[in-house]
DNA sequence: GATGAATGAGCCTTCATTCAT
DNA sequence: GATGAATGAAGGCTCATTCAT
């Protein structure tokens, strides 16, 4: 109705975020298994149909989910980095730390659901995609930094251990029930770790 | 029909192999979304029927084989970290690393199927499992020889660390396309880390 | 195939009647055991999950098709009680007795079908439905026309007897073989047996 | 291993019945749905395979359940006819309503899981067996003793019409939850038509 | 574009029955 | 005869996708 009076571009850009928030609301609240077309259609209050007009299947509806999770877990770090750019290593390693833990923790359920649930197939790419963004941001504005001593090191080699680490440690962290660590020793350690390996 | 000439199915636990093998090499040969529950009858030389009188249902198939892969995975690598335990924490640690990727190695089709294909909570507690095994021995065997120096961290902490990371860099590294280092590297650095950490 | 060219398949009711007929017919020409979805979907030339955007599961298209059937009884057993009700008590009942035997005949394999090869208890509640409806009828018009000598019975327990002798009468006569009796005396005899015990 | 030093001859009477309590206490207790050649195996503490030493199929063993049940009503209806055979017709009659009142209460559970869960059409031969031999003696027990009045009817007619009545009013009567007069109000009445139509 | 009824391939599972031991 | 593991046909049902309106 009031749709109908919008301009094409904006409807259809409405519909496809209507759509992508009705499968991420099923997700977290049905869980990937019983997240069905039908489903999200509901939830978007669209006809199952309308769904074959902005995505190809079911699979990239929720490879848009996902893509745009990580998306923002990736601006979100990427934007604390870049942020604290000028500062020295360690403080702006530690507002990174930071950044990523307040990231995941703002949707632990959907962090679980797509760490979980989903096939991880589902999320690599995406994965990837934001392991490679915070690499290259890393390189580009820590890269000159380094000292003579750490120059050793290559830096591909370094980042991508580094993120690697970072990445897996932060979330499993979130997920676990009962990590064997707090929140603050944890940046810690990963502070650490990014400076040693640095 | 060719079947009913075959002397009959041996029993129990051949069959529980059998049908696990079968599953096994379904994953391997088709992935996880194609593997259905005729077609590891197929594979098993076995009728439908028969899985269901070892199995409750197709994910318990499914996840003996996963069970079964990661507790072989744990097994080696303790088996390693015992053998090794009389050696200096570096030569230790190295060995450890060694047989990790060895291990990870050995199958990396089903290594790619476990864990990108199906959904992480379907072998969530095998890795769980995995890496408290990993992380008792660790404790235990290491616990005692931990320099004064190096006392100062929690081993609780510092174990479910070191075996994430380890962990997560190691089949990174295994199922990586192109990773920026070598083997021998990744071994470095996995060392330098164990003993960073500890 | 073809059905790809036929115009949409009817909505809602129609589509619901198509099924209902078709689950009748199969139950007619091929029996209860072996009416399945699938038979009942290809007689109604419907896709078999057509029919569960209709019914819940297999049982509830069979329910619906003895309701059906057995509220047609009752529509013509009814009528034919209030048609006659102005009539003298023997007329009346002569004419239901004729009534419900001409119902039944209408469609004995159904008949047969539903009392001998269904579990009773899929087509319990709406037998109860009919007696009961025939019961109420009965009380409610004839009650006030009991002689006071009739008086003495109790009109809820003459109705459940008659309804539930006549009825059993009735079906048996339609559906033996070889019954001992005329319909001509069966009738006479559940007038007799109506006028007797009212 | 007691049962291989048994003849023969009763070690097959014995599984025989082994089997048919199995399964009527498999019917009592899981409903016909519910009951499978397993679980009568089972229940009998016996091999599936063994069931089809003394029945060629699972209806077979269900067939016999009724048949036993059924039996036994009718030999106890036809004791208390034949016990009563000198008294007058009304104590005959009321002696045997209140055998047949008391057969069917004696295992409510069975009647109504062969009545209502059991396709009629599993158990119709063994109504009708019951039928014919309570029919068959009343007349020839009663035959003679009719009145020259009552002569008037045809015997065969009147114990069709007797029986038939007689055997659905009690068993509805048994099988209701609510029924609208008391065991001994329907002993007169059951006695009454009894007088009445013969 | 939007709709939503219809589709239908295909899945998991059951269970009566068999037959080698 | 007894066993019971194995069988395998078949069934009910789901759900991603289509397409006539």
């Amino acid at each position: 109705m009031a749709l109908r009076k919008l301009p094409r571009q904006q409807r259809s850009r409405e519909m496809v975020d209507r759509i992508v928030a009705a499968a991420r609301d099923v997700l977290v609240a049905d869980g990937y298994d019983r997240l069905t077309t039908n489903r999200v259609a509901d939830r978007a209050e669209v006809s199952p149909g309308s769904l074959y007009q902005y995505f190809p299947d079911k699979a990239s509806i929720v490879e848009e989910v996902t893509a745009r999770y990580v998306d923002r877990l990736a601006e979100d770090v990427v934007a604390s980095l870049v942020d604290h750019v000028h500062e020295d290593p360690e403080a702006m390693a530690r507002a990174t730390a930071e950044a990523l833990l307040s990231a995941l923790e703002r949707d632990p359920t959907l962090l679980r659901v797509v760490w979980e649930e989903l096939p991880a197939a589902r999320h690599l790419d995406d994965r990837l995609g934001l392991e490679r963004r915070v690499r290259d941001v890393l390189r580009a504005y820590l890269g000159g930094r380094q000292s003579p001593a750490a120059r050793r090191r290559d830096p591909a080699r370094s980042s991508w251990l580094i993120v690697l680490a970072v990445e897996s440690l932060a979330v499993r962290f979130v997920l676990d029930e009962d990590p064997p660590l707090t929140r603050d020793e944890l940046v810690d350690d990963l502070v650490a770790l990014g400076l040693a390996w640095w």
